[in-house]
DNA sequence: ATGCCTGCAAAGCCTTTGCATCTGC
DNA sequence: GCAGATGCAAAGGCTTTGCAGGCAT
C-alpha cells in the first residue's frame, strides 16, 4: 500500500480552487492560469497544472478529458454531463437527470445539441494480467 | 461554393492506406508511420499526417479523438464504437448491434469494460451565430 | 525542521507547417 | 506542364519536469 503524500492548502491552490468554483465555463489550464494571475500575479503555469491535477485526483474538481481538444477543467463535481462545440470546443453542461431529449432540437445551456460521442472504458487483456 | 482539390493516389497514400486496413489495433500515427517504412524506408512523418488527415476527410478512414490520449486512426467505417484502455490507451472495437451489455460483465474484443464515456457535441450559440 | 510546494525554465510529446523538390495526371 | 504531394526540418501548442529556494505544518 502506498501513503500519499500530505496536502498543504498554499494560497496558489486556495485561489485555484476558488476561481475553478466561480465560473461555470469549464476553463482550460492556461484560462485558469490568466485568471490566478490577477490575484498572484506571480503564479506560474506549471503550478496551475500541478494543483490542477492534485485537486483531481482528491476528487475536489473534475479533469475532463474532452475528446481530441485541450483539457478542462470543472468546480462542480455532481453528477453531470458535457456537451463541447465542434467548432469553438467550449464546453456546457448538461444535467445527467433529464430524459433522453430529441437530439436536433435540444438546447442546454446555449448550446444547440446535435451529436453524441461515446467510448467504452475497461482494460485490456495484457493491462489486466499485470495488475 | 469552394472547389475541393484533385487528389492524387501515390505510392504514398496507397501504402498507408493498404496498412491502415490490414491491421485491427487502431494505431497511432506514429505506429503507422514505422510500419509505413518498411515498404518506404524514406517516407516522412508529415506526409503520413497528411495523408490519414486527407483519407479521413474523404471519409476512407476515420480518425478517432479518443478522449484525452493520442489521436488513433481506424481502417474500418463500419457503424462501431470503441473501448479504451484506461492503462495503456490500446484501443478495441465494440459492436454497434449489440444489445446493452452489462458493463460489470462485458467483454469484447479482449477488454474488460467497465465505464462509458459520454459526450455530447453540438455548437455554441456565438459559433452558431456566426455560420 | 521537515518535506511539500513554488517559480522559472527547459524539455517532452504529438502534430502541423514552410519550403524546395519531385511526380502523377 | 502544373497542381498537388513529398521529405526534411523547424516550429507550434499543450503539458510535464528538474532544480534551487520558500513556506505550511
Amino acid at each position: 500500500m502506498t501513503a500519499s503524500p500530505k496536502r498543504r492548502m498554499t494560497s496558489q491552490r486556495r485561489i485555484i480552487l476558488e476561481e475553478l468554483r466561480k465560473t461555470k465555463s469549464h476553463p482550460t489550464a492556461d484560462e485558469l492560469y490568466v485568471v490566478a494571475r490577477k490575484r498572484l500575479p506571480r503564479i506560474s503555469l506549471g503550478t496551475v497544472y500541478r494543483n490542477l491535477d492534485q485537486l483531481a485526483e482528491t476528487g475536489e474538481i473534475l479533469k475532463l478529458e474532452m475528446c481530441g481538444s485541450q483539457k478542462r477543467f470543472d468546480g462542480s463535481t455532481h453528477d453531470h454531463f458535457h456537451v463541447r462545440c465542434r467548432i469553438c470546443g467550449r464546453v456546457g453542461d448538461v444535467d445527467a437527470t433529464l430524459s433522453l431529449p430529441d437530439l436536433d432540437r435540444f438546447k442546454a445551456d446555449q448550446f444547440e445539441i446535435n451529436g453524441l460521442y461515446m467510448e467504452f472504458v475497461g482494460t485490456c487483456a495484457g493491462c489486466e494480467s499485470r495488475e
